[in-house]
RNA sequence: GCCAGAGUAGCUCAGUGGUAGAGCAGAGGACUCAUAAGCCUUUGGUCGCCGGUUCAAUCCCGGCCUCUGGCACCA
C-alpha cells in the first residue's frame, strides 16, 4: 500500500483560530481524504507552535505559567479540527517531550558536525519590544518609530547555522525538481530569492531575553529560536530510531500559506534537512489567502461576521464546500458571508439537497419506497450516463492536480443534469399512466435518479464526507470498501429501501430586516396561480 | 526599483489564431415529485489602453496603465 504523508503548518497559539487556519486544515483534509479513498495509507499531521516571546508575554500578562497558557489555547485549535471534521492522524505540540528531544538531538548533531557556530551579533535593540530592529524599520529621517521606545546598539553572542554553505546545492536541487513548489510560479519566487547571497541563520536567543523555548543541548544558556523549533515538528512527530519513519518520510506535501514559503519552508527547511542528512520534502503546497474586504467595512460598524460562525449555523460540510469550491488552490479569494449564503442556497439547498428530498419522495410515492431495477434505456438515460462517463473521466485528473474546485464544479454540473433528467421523465406523469411501457419508464426513472445520486454523493466525499454518508444512508445503501469500485454506473441500488424524506441543507431563515446589508434575500416567492 | 500573478457580461470566473462562454443575479414561461425548490427560454460584454505581426487577435509581439503578492532572520 502506498503511503502518503502530509502536514499543515503548525499554528502559533498566541491568538485564536481564524479563517486562514480553518482553510488550511480543510484543504489538507480534503487531500488526505481523497488519498485515503484512493487507497493510500495516509498520515495526516497538524499541530501547534507554542514557544516564543509572544507566548511568554501573553502568559505573563494573564499571570499564568506559559505552559498553562499553551495548554489552554492549544485546546482551541484542537476544537477547530473537531468542528471542521478534520481527519488528522496526529496532533503535535512543540512543548511535548517527543518534539523537544528531536530538536535537541538534531541541534547536537549539527553542532558536532560544525554546522553551527557561535558569533557576535551586533544590532539595534529595542528594550520595549524586546527585539532587534532592522534598517528597514527606520523612519525616512533615520530615527526609530515611537513604538520601539529607547533603541540602543548592542552586541550579543549567538549561535548561527551555516545556511550559505548550501545555497548552491539548493539552487541545483530546485533545477532538478521543477515541481518542488506548487503552484509552479511560486517556485520561481524561490529561485529569484536564491539569486541573492544567503546569510547564515541566527538560531538562538540568550535565555535572559527569552526563557520560553528549547535549550540548546550544547549551551544551556540559550534557547533555540523559531525555525529550529517549529519546522522540526514535521519529523519529530514521526521520529523513529534516530530518523523520520521511512514509511512516511520524505513527506508528500507540506501544506502552508504563501507567507511562510520563502524563506522558511523553501530555503531553511530543505537546507536544515540536508545538513542533518535527511531527505528534503517531496513538495510544498503554498495556498493563498482569504481576503475579507467586506468584513473590514462591517467591522467599523460593529457588525463584523466571524466566518467560523458559519460552521455552527450551516454545518461543517457546507463550510468546507464553500472554501474548496470558491478557492483556486494557490490564488487568493474573497470571503463574504453574502457570497456564502448564495452558494449555499443555490448549490447545496436548491440543487443537491432538494434533489435528495424529491428523489426520496418520488421513490416512496411511486415506487413503494423501494428502488426498482432499470428496465429501459432511452435518450434521457443515455444522455445522463454519457455525462457521468465524462464527469468520471475528468474528476480524478482534476483531483490529482489539486483542482478540487473544478472537480466539485463538474460534479455539480452532473447534479444539475439529474434534476433536468427528472423533468424530462416527469415520473409524476408516468405514474398516472396505466400503459405498461410507461410503468417501465417510471421504474427506470426512479432507478436512474437514485443511482445517479449515489454516484454524485460518492464524488463529493472528500469535501463533504458527512453528506455523502447521509445520502447513501437515505438511499438505504452502504458504500463498499474500495472507493473506485463505487465510481462506475451500477445496479447496486436495486431493491434498496429508502428513507421517508431528508432535508440535508435547510434554507436559512430569511434575514431579519435589520439595518443595512441584508445578505442574500431568498427569491421572492411566486404567487401561486388561482384556480 | 526588482520579480511574480491578475485585468473578459452587475458579481465570480472559464476560454481558443478566425467576428466571445458558464454559474449566480435579473426578465419571461410551462409544470408540480420537492426545501415557494427544480425545468425551459431570455436580456447583458468595443475580452484594461495604444501600437505591431497576420487574410484574421481577446488569445502572438512591443509599450503603457491599474490591482495584488513577495523582496530574509517576522508566527
Amino acid at each position: 500500500m502506498k503511503s502518503f504523508y502530509l502536514t499543515t503548518a503548525i499554528d502559533y497559539v498566541n491568538g485564536s483560530p481564524h479563517l486562514g487556519h480553518a482553510y488550511e486544515k480543510v484543504l489538507t483534509d480534503v487531500i488526505a481524504r481523497y488519498r485515503r479513498l484512493m487507497g493510500d495509507q495516509v498520515h495526516f499531521l497538524t499541530g501547534v507552535d507554542e514557544h516564543g516571546q509572544k507566548v511568554q508575554m501573553s502568559a505573563r500578562k494573564k499571570g499564568i505559567d506559559p505552559q498553562q497558557f499553551c495548554d489552554e489555547t492549544s485546546l482551541e485549535f484542537r476544537a477547530l479540527c473537531t468542528k471542521l471534521n478534520i481527519s488528522n492522524d496526529d496532533f503535535i505540540r512543540t512543548t511535548e517531550t517527543r518534539h523537544k528531544a528531536v530538536v535537541r538531538e538534531l541541534l547536537q548533531r549539527l553542532f558536532d558536525k560544525g554546522e553551527i557556530y557561535r558569533a557576535e551579533y551586533k544590532g539595534f535593540y529595542s528594550t520595549r519590544q524586546e527585539q532587534f530592529l532592522q534598517e528597514k524599520d527606520r523612519l525616512p529621517d533615520g530615527s526609530w518609530p515611537e513604538i520601539y521606545g529607547e533603541v540602543t546598539e548592542i552586541t550579543e553572542s549567538n549561535y548561527f547555522f551555516r545556511l550559505k554553505n548550501y545555497q548552491e546545492w539548493l539552487i541545483g536541487y530546485l533545477q532538478e525538481h521543477e515541481n518542488f513548489v506548487f503552484p509552479r510560479y511560486r517556485q520561481k519566487q524561490v529561485v529569484e530569492f536564491l539569486k541573492e547571497p544567503l546569510n547564515d541563520l541566527c538560531i538562538s536567543r540568550p535565555r535572559e531575553r527569552l526563557e520560553w523555548g528549547i535549550p540548546l543541548p550544547f549551551d544551556e544558556k540559550y534557547v533555540t529560536y523559531v525555525w529550529f523549533d517549529a519546522l522540526i515538528n514535521y519529523i519529530s512527530a514521526i521520529w523513529k530510531d534516530g530518523a523520520p519513519d521511512p514509511r512516511f518520510w520524505p513527506v508528500d506535501f507540506h501544506v502552508i500559506g504563501k507567507d511562510i514559503l520563502v524563506p522558511p519552508h523553501a530555503v531553511y527547511w530543505p537546507i536544515m534537512l540536508k545538513a542533518c542528512g535527511i531527505e528534503p520534502p517531496k513538495a510544498l503546497l503554498a495556498h493563498g489567502w482569504w481576503l475579507q474586504s467586506g468584513a473590514k467595512m462591517s467591522k467599523s460598524t460593529g457588525n463584523a461576521v466571524n466566518p467560523l460562525d458559519l460552521v455552527g449555523q450551516f454545518g461543517a460540510d457546507a463550510f468546507r464546500y464553500y472554501l474548496i469550491r470558491e478557492m483556486n488552490v494557490g490564488q487568493d479569494s474573497d470571503f463574504s458571508a453574502e457570497h456564502f449564503v448564495i452558494r449555499y442556497n443555490s448549490d447545496l439547498a436548491n440543487d443537491l439537497g432538494n434533489l435528495v428530498n424529491r428523489t426520496l419522495n418520488m421513490t416512496n410515492r411511486f415506487g413503494g419506497g423501494v428502488i426498482p431495477a432499470a428496465e429501459v434505456e432511452e435518450e434521457p438515460e443515455k444522455e445522463l450516463k454519457d455525462l457521468w462517463a465524462k464527469t468520471q473521466a475528468e474528476y480524478t485528473p482534476l483531483c490529482e492536480g489539486l483542482q478540487f474546485h473544478s472537480a466539485l464544479e463538474r460534479t455539480f454540473v452532473f447534479v444539475k443534469a439529474i434534476n433536468a433528467y427528472i423533468e424530462k421523465r416527469a415520473p409524476w406523469k408516468l405514474g398516472k399512466s396505466t400503459e405498461a411501457a410507461d410503468q417501465a419508464r417510471l421504474r427506470t426513472s426512479l432507478a436512474t435518479m437514485a443511482e445517479s445520486l449515489r454516484l454524485a454523493a460518492t464524488f463529493i466525499q472528500p469535501v463533504m464526507p458527512g453528506t455523502t454518508e447521509k445520502i447513501h444512508a437515505a438511499l438505504g445503501y452502504k458504500a463498499g470498501a474500495v472507493w473506485r469500485d463505487e465510481h462506475p454506473w451500477s445496479t447496486k441500488l436495486d431493491g434498496c429501501k429508502v428513507e421517508q424524506g431528508l432535508v440535508l441543507f435547510p434554507r436559512p431563515e430569511p434575514a431579519a430586516p435589520a439595518a443595512g446589508a441584508a445578505p442574500a434575500q431568498p427569491k421572492q416567492p411566486k404567487q401561486p396561480k388561482q384556480g
